[in-house]
DNA sequence: ATCCAGGACG
DNA sequence: CGTCCTGGAT
């Protein structure tokens, strides 16, 4: 039997229930398919739906009020994601009368949508015949041919997109390419692939010399700086302070409590007062420390030290942000923050209990 | 505690 | 090629 058979058989017959494999649209794949970008299965479902709900189409995500948009994203990391695809929605609306397009060379004018994006929505919701190459190809087939180089490579990963091309299924391709990935996520996994039950183990090089624990070959990842944060959680009566970050870069457009970076022998007390003063303008006490966090992101991880501060002096003045705004502490949920901050916000409304629980 | 998985973009 | 995030496995 041929790889093409023996895939799309299986695949019939174990594929996932998922949410975004019910009645199908552009729009719908498109969606998926983005939230899907370095993130879990099962991290995506619950924000599928959600997102669906306040944006069933590209209209109202074209229009949507971006604070709207960030707190839906909340969470899910990688926030530029939900920019562009605002950004894209708009481009369809204006440049596509509002179609959405259905070749990859079109596609890939889109922002946020690259060489996997386009290959997927064209060859499942328009059956144009492209491989769409993720990191679940890209292991399958390393595994596959058994191809012995370094799989972060580009040279390594030209070599396996035109092997997912030659592979491709003719009448088939978005089946097939949705084949091979969940073959990836549910047999062909990073660690103890199960290849007693894999569709295609009878056509696999690894398999066949006893290499699948060896493949696919990875350098190993330069060593990460560690930094520490401390910030402020500056009290003004019922009110705390919270600055809305740069709409580019690190975490955009989700708030945070002020703060930064310490120094080479600095507390992290002067630290967090230094870049409450640089950051907002404001005289602050810096008081007990309520929590610290940590936090590894790809290329640096944080331990993120929270204060609570008593307002002194000063007016604020966004230095750092695109806004500061003093809110109540049970109304910081309508806004975004990152993971981290949500730990602090979380811990804040933690001790609001027993000052309420005393007027009992 | 540490490592790993997972695409796009300037 | 460095920058973007979080969850899950070890």
């Amino acid at each position: 039997m041929s790889i093409e058979k023996d895939l799309l058989s299986w695949f019939l017959l174990n594929k996932r229930d998922l949410p975004w494999r019910k009645k199908r649209t552009p729009y719908k794949i498109w969606v998926s398919e983005i939230m899907l970008q370095q993130t879990q299965v099962a991290t995506v479902i619950p924000y599928y739906e959600r997102f669906l709900n306040a944006f069933p189409n590209l209209e109202s995500l074209a229009n949507a009020d971006i604070n709207k948009l960030m707190k839906i994203w909340e969470g899910l990391g990688y926030y530029t994601r939900v920019k562009n695809m605002q950004e894209a929605a708009k481009t369809i609306l204006q440049k596509h009368n509002g179609v959405f397009p259905s070749k990859k060379t079109e596609l890939l004018q889109l922002k946020g949508i690259g060489d996997y994006t386009a290959a997927i929505i064209a060859s499942i919701a328009f059956k144009e015949h492209c491989a769409a190459v993720d990191g679940n190809v890209l292991r399958v087939i390393s595994r596959l041919n058994a191809i012995n180089a370094p799989i972060q490579l580009n040279t390594t990963k030209q070599t396996i997109r035109i092997v997912a091309q030659e592979l491709l299924s003719l009448e088939h391709p978005g089946e097939f390419n949705e084949a091979m990935m969940e073959v990836g996520a549910l047999i062909c996994k990073p660690k103890n692939p199960t290849c007693d039950i894999c569709p295609i183990s009878l056509h696999c090089q690894a398999y066949k010399k006893g290499l699948e624990h060896k493949l696919p070959v990875k350098l190993k990842r330069a060593e990460i700086p560690h930094y520490h944060i401390a910030a402020g959680v500056i009290y003004k009566d019922d009110f705390v302070l919270i600055a809305l970050r740069p709409a580019n870069g690190l975490l955009g457009n989700l708030w945070e409590f002020p703060g930064g970076k310490q120094q080479q022998g600095e507390s992290l007390e002067d630290c967090c007062k230094r870049e409450i003063f640089e950051e907002t303008g404001l005289h602050v006490n810096v008081l007990e420390k309520l929590i610290s966090v940590k936090h590894a992101y790809t290329h640096f991880k944080i331990t993120l030290h929270a204060y609570r501060c008593n307002y002194i002096s000063g007016s604020p003045e966004p230095r750092a942000s695109q806004a500061l705004k003093w809110v109540r502490i049970e109304d910081l949920t309508s806004y975004a923050f990152p993971k981290a901050n949500k730990k602090i916000i979380e811990k804040l409304q933690l001790a609001q209990f027993p000052t309420t629980l005393t007027l009992f």
